[in-house]
DNA sequence: TAGAAACCTGACATTGACGTCAGAGGTAGC
DNA sequence: GCTACCTCTGACGTCAATGTCAGGTTTCTA
């Protein structure tokens, strides 16, 4: 498919996909004209890629991490990246669920305020 | 205490808390010479700044909820604020968690092949 | 075989939470 | 009162993943 199409399906803009090829994220076949086309499995290289991406790992470790993922199989020295990004997921997490219980909280109360007329801010 | 401290006790730069305080979510008093001073509750008002900035929340949005975080009031309006951030972070965690099952997978799957000697990427 | 729509490269713009530097004034121990 | 360190404002720099625009080529559709 060329990129126009993987974009779509992924919800991933054109320019992401290329900024991907640019950091060798993400390979393309070219056509005779120079456009890029991609295999069936590419739309799930880019999630995997967005999923990384959205822990906080950048580029050039996902560049490092990728063929391992893919392969299943990691350098030792690989293996120690993955390890690491490993743990700062799980702190991730963590602090995402002290976050979300503390929005919890604030909801609760909020919503019993509201029942019995005390809005904040007030006004 | 002075603004130095402050930073020391949260592990804060200086000049990130100048910003918060810009951004109207940190409060000081200043002595006579223009010195910042906070109060010892200031350091866990740092951290809930962190907190919602690390769930990936925009200093506008903390702004808008941080005194019904405070009061555990809000109108309808914040209410919603705070509804929508929470299922934000619902989703965070759970992309997180579907990250760390992929990286535990690659990880189980790279400390076996090196057990057998084929380690990733070659050489 | 037009003309629209998609694609190309290259390059500069954006955003947000800070880093960093300059130049000047404040504060604390000796 | 000297010295070292802290703090102030203001302003420009940074970083990373995109957005956006320009100017040109390719591909699809009527």
């Amino acid at each position: 498919m060329r990129i126009g199409e993987l974009a779509t399906k992924t919800g991933v803009s054109v320019r992401a996909l290329r900024y991907y090829e640019e950091q060798g994220l993400l390979a393309s076949e070219r056509s005779e004209s120079g456009q890029r086309h991609y295999p069936d499995n590419a739309a799930g290289r880019v999630h995997l890629i967005q999923q990384f991406y959205a822990a906080g790992i950048s580029s050039a470790s996902i560049l490092e991490m990728l063929p391992c993922v893919v392969t299943g199989e990691a350098s030792p020295q690989v293996l120690a990246t993955l390890r690491g990004h490993r743990s700062s997921v799980v702190r991730q997490i963590e602090e995402l669920q002290a976050t979300l219980r503390q929005l919890d909280s604030v909801i609760a109360g909020a919503v019993k305020s509201h029942d019995s007329g005390v809005p904040c801010p007030p006004g």
